[in-house]
DNA sequence: ATTATCTATAGATCTATAGATAATGC
DNA sequence: ATTATCTATAGATCTATAGATAATGC
């Protein structure tokens, strides 16, 4: 790790990462996620990494233009899979329990809590809307696919227009994973895979659907849109074989 | 309102309140809730109340001081109902259905959105410590009374210590007004009874327990916190009628 | 020559304190 | 005398830039 162009470091590499950029991505998704973007000092990142301050500078051109790529990095995979299980041809209403139990693993799964950065309230800030717009999307998958749902399930048993709070909830239940781990600690005992289970049987629930015999297809789906990312972290412990579909 | 005693304002007053501690109070509140704790400099909070930075320091002896005054208004009430509901003899479904609807409405009828408060990434700063354990108090009242809701409702059918994640659901979504606010504007649409109610129902259909039964004697018991906290911003348009209890 | 680090620092904050000032209250 | 404001400022940051340095690569 001596190797390389450039002046060495004066500390070994602390964090893990194959190039600086990853380091410093690594670094700053903890420190942003556990005390905040405007509360962490470029100084406390670089520190992190074992680099000096200016150093940061070499490989982002602002501090904000960090936060940029790990909120761009958190949201892509969960929009990706809304537009995959969307377009699907799957029963609605296993489509929102797969998207909900694809993202709440990840959710759950990942090395830092990084679902957080989206409650961060500097999120205001103009130039994050871009990926403010995409969370946004996001919900918006969500509950079309919960509208859908339900004109299915009951066959307009209910108002043409559904509560917008009701539909809302399988979206606001996956995204309580992101409260839970900021309370219990940023190590989840739970497997992810469960985790995200039970909260997707509960997103229907909330909206008055069984989600029993969802769940055998569900899971077929969620191992499917694993496959395709190939990022894997989903290995339910059931019985499932892919490929069956 | 130039009268009192202390050197004038350049300024004439621009935010309600009828001291210089209140109105330092609602300006912060916007903007720890919108910006964030440390992105708020108490220049800008100044800036807002229509008084000079130095002055705020007749008032709290620092920043963080006056996020402690407000991060204790918003938990005390909630903890009350939770001591109240769990210590009065109600159904269990009952008061935890009525604690919902209390709580929800509280959170999404206070001036700002003041539960985003809770979310700050500052909160692990240790002086904030005894709030956030009121906070996770508060959090067990809810699972405590799911756990008993679930063992009357299906009386041993399920496993006797019911999974974490699932009894967690009720304060997960009575907590998701919080996001829906920081996502919406601050100015929800909904009536804080009926955004209320609709999040309280759906905790206990997370729980698998059907709503409809409680949804009366809940009122009651909601009317009858309000009565008695008579902050009251809880006007149910239905024809309950308080009292009868 | 290119690259990635380093040292040093400018300029802009930001929090909190010191002490002056202008009102009311006794 | 007490109170609530004001002006002024010390000292500690913090972000980003300028330019030197020490490696590799050609």
């Amino acid at each position: 790790m001596t190797t390389g162009p450039g002046r060495p470091r004066l500390t070994s590499p602390r964090r893990p990462g194959s190039s600086a950029s990853e380091q410093i991505l690594d670094a700053a998704a903890e420190l942003f996620t556990t005390v905040g973007f405007t509360a962490t000092s470029t100084r406390k990142i670089a520190d992190a990494v074992g680099i000096r301050q200016a150093s940061l500078y070499h490989h982002f051109g602002t501090k904000e233009e960090i936060l940029e790529v790990l909120l761009e990095r958190t949201v892509s995979p969960a929009l990706a899979a809304a537009e995959s299980l969307t377009a699907a041809e799957l029963p609605v209403a296993v489509a929102l329990h797969a998207l909900s139990w694809y993202d709440a693993s990840q959710l759950a799964s990942s090395r830092w809590n990084l679902g957080a950065l989206y409650l961060l309230p500097e999120l205001s800030s103009p130039s994050l809307a871009p990926f403010v717009a995409q969370r946004q999307t996001l919900r918006g998958y969500y509950s079309d696919l919960a509208v859908r749902a339900l004109h299915e399930e009951v066959s307009g048993a209910d108002t043409d227009t559904p509560d917008p709070i009701l539909v809302d909830l399988p979206f606001r239940i996956v995204e309580s994973a992101i409260a839970t781990r900021a309370d219990d600690g940023n190590d989840i005992d739970a497997e992810p895979a469960e985790y995200g289970l039970t909260l997707a049987d509960a997103g229907l629930r909330a909206l008055g659907i069984d989600p029993t015999p969802v769940a055998e297809p569900s899971r077929r789906a969620v191992e499917a849109l694993d496959d395709a990312t190939s990022l894997a972290p989903f290995r339910p412990s059931g019985s499932g074989d892919t490929g069956t579909q």
